[in-house]
DNA sequence: GCCGCTTGTCAAACCGATTCGAACCGTGCT
DNA sequence: AGCACGGTTCGAATCGGTTTGACAAGCGGC
């Protein structure tokens, strides 16, 4: 086969004896109708030549560009995309905007590397939108939101609620409920002791979680016992082992443990084991995040789950939409709700 | 600031007094030179005005659109980005790409998608090259490379070998010498039974892995022994799990395990803990790939690293290389090797 | 038979850059 | 003075589509 030059839409035009209009109503069911007998034609035409239109000389004239961007604010020098968790909300990105017909252009930010680059894509006039996962609490993150509204790129924000002022949509995860209804099943079972193994408190997640813990056994009638709660510095595993063992040497060790996340929750039933305990019956263990490692270790892990794909795929479909309404309206937070997903641990 | 209509070259080639043409002269240093003071108004109108190039337009005349696709040839239905090892690699290419000034556009096939959409992403021009990650073995892989050489776009395979025909250049790991690396340590520490938990021998690493395995014994003159093989069916941890424990009830049962990932490692770990057995004292056990969870499971695992941001790296380079290259001169498979990490499990 | 309206089509302008061929200019050489 | 020349600059064409404004045809209503 001579890859013959290649195929335009002057090429097509010409086959079906046509103007070169007709075949962008065509390929784009334009403001004007067409004749379906010549509508019928062109389709031909397009067929036989395998006519593929040229997505930047359409991007160029008609300012759409079928791209979104996705900016991680990231705060992990080691990896960008934070395994398991990253990659279930990439999944879900990746799967609606395909069903649209949009492509995906990823934006790691780097640790220490400024804007000004970011800047540079943003104002190119790549992107119909984009979407930023926001690690960080507001004020942090404020410079790269500023940036975004001001090159004007509709913008929604993943995870964390971006400050009020910008008037980006969000879609983000109910941890508080999901930490209380995890804390109040142990409790239904007849715990008494409770544990948390904090994530880093300065993160919003983290201290949403220790909320609803607490909350759960507010509303049981359970005191708070402040030496229960371990962690809290960082999200290391290693430190999470050292808050079990202290957990567990206390005169009245916990029954149960209710972990920030599913990487904790692994290293405490690793230090369980080895010290003898059994899971869950000397004491039960519940985990957040439900990633693919929840399943893997034994007894698999109950643990919460939060819909990773999902917001993936409502964060795209609020990016498509933004991108095509004219008035940019403000849209509001959207919060995923979160499930407890029993397995053997608990 | 008044959202002022935007800014085109020739909104800086008026203030700048010169032809719009000079100022595509000064951002890509064209083919002419330009004076050193002309240069300089450019400059500075382009700095007072804000300016910068719509990408659009740019990659419509110029046909660079400085964008790689990264496709990834997928089998798995559950997670499109098997989480930390696709993590690793992507992190490296949208390092490397990123410093030279590209950008990446993801796009996962679905299991059982057809190429139909991707078809369309490569004809639309939006691509200088693609980096394609090949996670099956050859046979199955062509329809998707045969239809990439069919576009014309230039490609780079990364993991598995890309049937030679199509000439695409191709960056993989050096499984074999790895495992055969990893053996030979724990022959040299006196281990004597030896173990291998495979992975899926569907696919070459999974063989090459342990065709590594087998090489050190046979160098060793350690007589191999079948039944000290175990999986080989898929890499589900729980077969994995099943097959420790028939390692463990053998008659002479092993005293090392080389698991084919980490994960099965560290499933096995869980094991072994749980049986009561030490780790590394009564058997010792070495991993395969070094994902972030082997480094916080206890004992921490040895392991063999293969150098996942490097590939991408390397994956970029060849990228941008071959959509700079004129003539599509075929590229040779390079082999990034691998490195024994001593932690504490063996 | 004329008017106004809708429908379908077309030619031309436009999007915002790059690139080509020609013009311009000051110098040095004959 | 005339000319060739290399370095700069310019105007215009071009990339491949979309969108606008005009126009012709068809049609129902008066």
């Amino acid at each position: 086969m001579p890859r013959s030059k290649r195929v335009t839409h002057r090429d097509v035009a010409r086959l079906a004896g046509v103007s070169p209009a007709v075949v962008s109503y065509v390929v784009n069911g334009g403001p004007r109708g067409v004749a379906p007998e010549t509508a019928e034609r062109v389709l031909r035409a397009i067929e036989e030549l395998d006519y593929h239109p040229n997505a930047f000389a359409r991007g160029l004239r008609a300012r759409r560009t079928h791209t979104v961007g996705y900016v991680v604010d990231d705060f992990n020098p080691l990896d960008v995309f934070i395994s398991p968790y990253s990659a279930g909300i990439l999944t879900g990105l990746t799967a609606e905007l395909k069903s649209r017909g949009y492509y995906l252009l990823i934006y790691p930010i780097a640790i220490g590397e400024g804007l000004s680059r970011l800047e540079e894509l943003l104002r190119s006039g790549r992107l119909d939108a984009v979407v930023v996962r926001l690690v960080q609490d507001p004020p942090e993150t404020d410079p790269l939101l500023e940036l975004i509204a001001d090159t004007g790129v509709p913008c929604i924000c993943i995870e964390q609620a971006p400050s009020e002022r910008f008037g980006f949509g969000s879609v983000g995860f109910d941890d508080e409920s999901g930490a209380r209804r995890a804390t109040l099943y142990l409790l239904q079972r007849g715990h008494r002791r409770v544990a948390h193994l904090a994530g880093d408190l300065k993160y919003a997640t983290a201290r949403a979680r220790l909320e609803g813990y607490k909350r759960a056994l507010a509303e049981s009638g359970v005191p708070f016992d402040e030496r229960l709660v371990e962690g809290g510095q960082d999200w290391d595993p290693s430190l999470a082992i050292a808050g079990t063992r202290r957990l567990l040497d206390l005169p009245e060790p916990p029954t149960a443990i209710l972990a920030a996340n599913d990487s904790l929750a692994v290293s405490a039933m690793g230090l369980l084991h080895r010290e003898g305990y059994r899971v869950p019956e000397d004491v039960a263990l519940i985990g957040f995040d439900d990633v693919p490692l929840a399943q893997e270790v034994d007894p698999p892990l109950t643990t919460v789950r939060i819909p990773l794909a999902e917001i993936g795929h409502r964060a795209a479909q609020l990016a498509v939409q933004g991108s095509e309404a004219d008035g940019d309206r403000r849209q509001p937070r959207e919060v995923l709700s979160t499930e407890l997903v029993r397995r053997g641990s608990a």
